[in-house]
Order: structure tokens, then C-alpha cells, then sequence
DNA sequence: TTGGAAAGTCAACAAGGCTGACGTAAATTC
DNA sequence: GAATTTACGTCAGCCTTGTTGACTTTCCAA
């Protein structure tokens, strides 16, 4: 066993160990998105998409400038996302009351009942995931997540946390 | 708080902690991918190749049809990435001796060397992250990234683990 | 010997990133 | 009041990485 003088067992720390972690990350990710990616499949939209609405959603009134660095792409890759979303009438773009130069962005009924559909699906398997883990597992695998974010992400999703 | 009458603590299921468990997966594997992306980012590779070069570094001589199954691609995304990859020396394909049809794939030196840098990023992150969590989180975070695969991929990520 | 699997190739296309340049309206600063 | 900065939108063009479809070559195995 890997123990140091002071005690802690450093086993989680090998390279094998931290390789395991890699792999595990990969092949989750690939689940993680997989139902909501069937979904859009097929209706002209993308994971790109699925962004927009979910912070969109999360953060109702939202501004450009502010889904830009939450989604940390250039404006034109975001513009072009939200474009479609626009004339599909998934999404109402607002010319803000304080300062005209921002536009607020909301979900309209139809795009509501989107997120609702794309959210349903990836909640659906991470309850399953958490069940099967149990819920001293899932305080684990968030605390190591929130590790492994850059600072500014972190930020990012402490803000979200706390807002909502 | 949310207790059955079993007693069990479902709080970790309620929509608000599985939505916030959709943005840490969200926001942390924007930090897996980062430090590798940033090395690969103008030497005309990306993740797609970070992938394949992971792979069969994990296992020397797999045949291109395994990659296939471990990276879910189509075999003209995969042989794109593998040709660069041969054309620029990283990686060796080798006819099979008992089935000719098969490739064997290796990494060559050079290969091995971009192997070493891209990996020592990734984990160094990966290492922190652990660090800062601790070892009963990590067992967590495994535990639930696990349940979160699809059967298939599982079985994929199960087959590695033993082989290491 | 022939059918089919494994591998590779060509062509065409789409999503979704990127940069650079430009325009407009509104807010801010001098 | 003029100049500058900010927020947003858009056009054009590029790259990576995924897709489908069609086709060939190789070669194992029934």
C-alpha cells in the first residue's frame, strides 16, 4: 500500500489510476450526451443547440455577451446557433429597457417544451447513474469535477449554482 | 429533508442536484480537454488524432476495426486521422501475420514522445484534480461516470481496465 | 472457387468551431 | 457635441471532424 508519513493513501494517484480516471471521463461524456444528441438528430439542430436552450433556460433574460462566456465559443459560432433558434421561434430576442445596445434572450413556449424534452432525457440518466452510485458517490464526483474545472469556469458555474 | 421511508437521503435525485451535475460534466470536461487541445492547437492536429494516439498507446497492435468500436466513429473519420498520423511517422500500421487482412497499429518513437507530453498534461489536471478531492470522492466519481456509460461503452472501458 | 469480411479510398456534404473585416446603434467619455 | 467604446449582427472563408454512399483490393473460410 501506498502510504506516506503522513498517513494518506496515495494509490488514487497513480498514473494508472489517473489513466483509469481519463478513460472513465471519455466514455462517460459519450453517454452524457447521447440521448439528447438522438433527439436532435434528424430536426436540424445540434449539441451546439442543446446549449443555448439549457443556459438559456437556466438563466432566463440572458444577454449575448453573457451566453458567450458561459459558452466560451466566438459570437459568430453562437450567432449562427441563435439565428435558427430565432426563426424557428424557439427563442424571443428582447432589445434591453436599460441599455438598448443588449438583447434579452428567453425561451418562448416552444422552446420550453424543447428543453424540456432534451432535459428529461439527460436527467433520466443521471438519476439512474446517481441511484446506482448513491448519493455519497455523487458528492465525490461533483467535488472532483469542480476540481478539475478552469478557475474561470468554476466561476461560471458557481454563479449558476447560487442563481438557481 | 427528503427521506423515504427505507430512510435513504434522496436529495441527490431532486431535478435542481441532477441539473447541477449536467453543467459540472458541462463545464469539467471543457477542463479535461483543455491543456491537451492547447498542445495540439496549431501542429495541425486535434482531438480526434489526441484520441487515436491515446488508444493505441493503451493497446500496442490493436487492429484498426477495434479502434473503431473504442472511438465510435466511422471507419473513413478514423482513417483520415490514421493516415496523417502514418504520413507524419507517429504510427506504425502493420499488415497482421496470422489475418493479413487486419492493421496492427504501434506507436512509433516520435509518436510515443507526443504520447508522453499530451498524457503528463492531462494527467498533471487530472492529478489536481484528485488531489483536491480526495480519495473517497475520487471513488465516487468513478462510481457514477461509470453508471453514466452505455452498456457498450462500459464494456469497452471494462476490457481496458483489466488489460492495464 | 466463390462469398463475404476487413481494410482502404474517393467524393460530397454538414455541423460547428475559428479569424478577419465591416456596419450599426447606443452608451460613455472627453 | 464629438469621438470613442461597447454590444450585437453579418459576410466571407477556413479548418476539423463527423456523416453517407459507392467502389476496390485483399484474403480467409466455407
Amino acid at each position: 500500500m501506498a502510504e506516506t508519513p503522513g498517513g494518506e493513501n496515495l494509490l488514487f494517484l497513480t498514473d494508472e489510476q489517473l489513466r483509469k480516471g481519463i478513460e472513465a471521463m471519455f466514455f462517460a461524456y459519450r453517454g452524457f450526451t447521447a440521448d439528447p444528441d438522438r433527439i436532435l438528430e434528424g430536426m436540424n439542430y445540434g449539441r451546439a443547440h442543446h446549449r443555448a436552450i439549457h443556459f438559456i433556460h437556466r438563466s432566463p433574460g440572458t444577454t449575448v455577451s453573457n451566453l458567450l462566456s458561459i459558452l466560451g465559443v466566438t459570437k459568430q459560432s453562437l450567432n449562427r446557433v441563435l439565428r435558427t433558434l430565432i426563426e424557428d421561434g424557439l427563442v424571443r430576442s428582447e432589445k434591453g429597457k436599460v441599455d438598448a445596445r443588449e438583447r434579452h434572450l428567453h425561451l418562448t413556449d416552444k422552446g420550453l417544451m424543447l428543453e424540456r424534452e432534451l432535459s428529461d432525457a439527460q436527467r433520466a440518466r443521471m438519476r439512474a447513474a446517481y441511484r446506482a452510485a448513491g448519493p455519497q458517490a455523487v458528492a465525490g464526483f461533483r467535488q472532483v469535477l469542480e476540481a478539475m474545472m478552469d478557475p474561470e469556469m468554476r466561476r461560471q458555474y458557481n454563479r449558476l449554482k447560487e442563481g438557481g
